[in-house]
DNA sequence: ACAGAACCTGACTGACCAGTCAGGATATCC
DNA sequence: GGATATCCTGACTGGTCAGTCAGGTTCTGT
């Protein structure tokens, strides 16, 4: 898995459309959506973005690059902001879970990133080299830090002691759920995403508080 | 959508072999999660059952059939199930929630029902007469049940006034979620299905308790 | 206004696979 | 033991689509 490189940021090669890159991973996360991996063809993420199939050989080596890139270039970056805020970030344990459980709940329900979940885990099983990817640079991380956070909690007495990893997994859970039900069943009258999240929130402090 | 009557239980018409559509649900079951929907050819179903390409289609009008098929036999009778414990539940609210969470919890994490989820989840958009079907047989009666079942917690005292519908996905939600993380990105040491079983449903019932 | 670089595409190919069908095998009944 | 219903398959077809490539177009610098 040699991606090429995407030289969107490289200055010494102008080009006269450097943008392309972007179109055709947003072409192709809405198709992906909406259709599937294997569903989608090439020809309508090419469509989609206003440029022909070939273009998009120029910019990436293969549909599973595609896929690939929408991790790193979508994925990561979230990833590194949240563990960023969490290092800065000053008051309780429990502020700092509620804020956090607002914007990626939000997130996760109203944008792409919802899509990207969903994308990921119905191929992870088919496409092993992305899935060690993710698994390495998104739950992996995120979950040591979140249970870092718990463990935080736990010790100042602010939370009751508990098994920290299965504590983050419950918290993160219902928000990816509700990302992916979004972006998948719903929407529907059966479940507002919003509520859900304000709920589980609420809820999950009170049963974890000491 | 007419599709094709499985006749296993017809006894008036005898046939040589009448479990072939489960060996060949089995099979599909086990080829849709790891390869997804469209990534699964039909003849590697026909050979991981046992028989030719051709007798599928004896059993199921097309790939999709063997899809809705997979909801129809594996997933409703489910619901139904736990409908109908619901309504002969006597005891509390708090422990019905406690024993559906850690049954439902671990069948999805350990058999092929997360594996159904994760596929239905993944191919809604792509097939919305299934995820119509779906929608309506076991979301749409599973949370109405189950909210009904918090409204009765909420009005005996036993939990707090809240949304019952959020709270109802609130509950959920992470056992979905864990059903499917077991069937795409883990297993792995990340997380651990059990361990979030068990906090999760102690942590939901402490958070919602009056 | 020309050269060369960067960017783009239509048209093609080779592999793949859902679904079909004509005919063969096996059981059941009389 | 033959007539009939049930059950099964190998071999085929028609359409689809990822990936390629030879050649065209637009930009940039001089």
């Amino acid at each position: 898995m040699d991606l090429k490189v995407v030289k969107s940021g490289d200055s010494t090669s102008p080009r006269r459309n450097n943008e392309r890159p972007q179109q055709i991973l947003n072409a192709a996360i809405e198709l992906f959506r909406d259709n599937g991996f294997e569903g989608t063809r090439l020809e309508d993420v090419a469509d989609k973005a206003g440029v022909s199939k070939a273009t998009i050989y120029l910019y990436f080596d293969s549909k599973e690059d595609l896929f690939f890139a929408l991790i790193r270039e979508h994925v990561v970056p979230m990833v590194d902001q949240t563990i960023n805020e969490l290092e800065r970030f000053e008051g309780t344990a429990a502020a700092f879970l509620t804020y956090k459980a607002h914007g990626m709940g939000r997130m996760l329900a109203h944008t792409n990133h919802g899509a990207i979940l969903k994308l990921v885990v119905a191929e992870a099983r088919r496409f092993p080299e992305i899935a060690d990817y993710f698994r390495e640079q998104v739950p992996k991380r995120g979950m040591d830090n979140l249970s870092q956070l718990i463990q935080r909690g736990i010790d100042n007495g602010e939370f009751r002691p508990c098994d920290t990893r299965a504590a983050a997994a419950a918290f993160i859970f219902p928000l990816l759920m509700n990302g992916i039900w979004a972006n998948s069943i719903g929407p529907s009258e059966i479940v507002d995403p919003d509520a859900v999240i304000d709920l589980h929130c609420e809820n999950f402090i009170r049963g974890i508080l000491a």
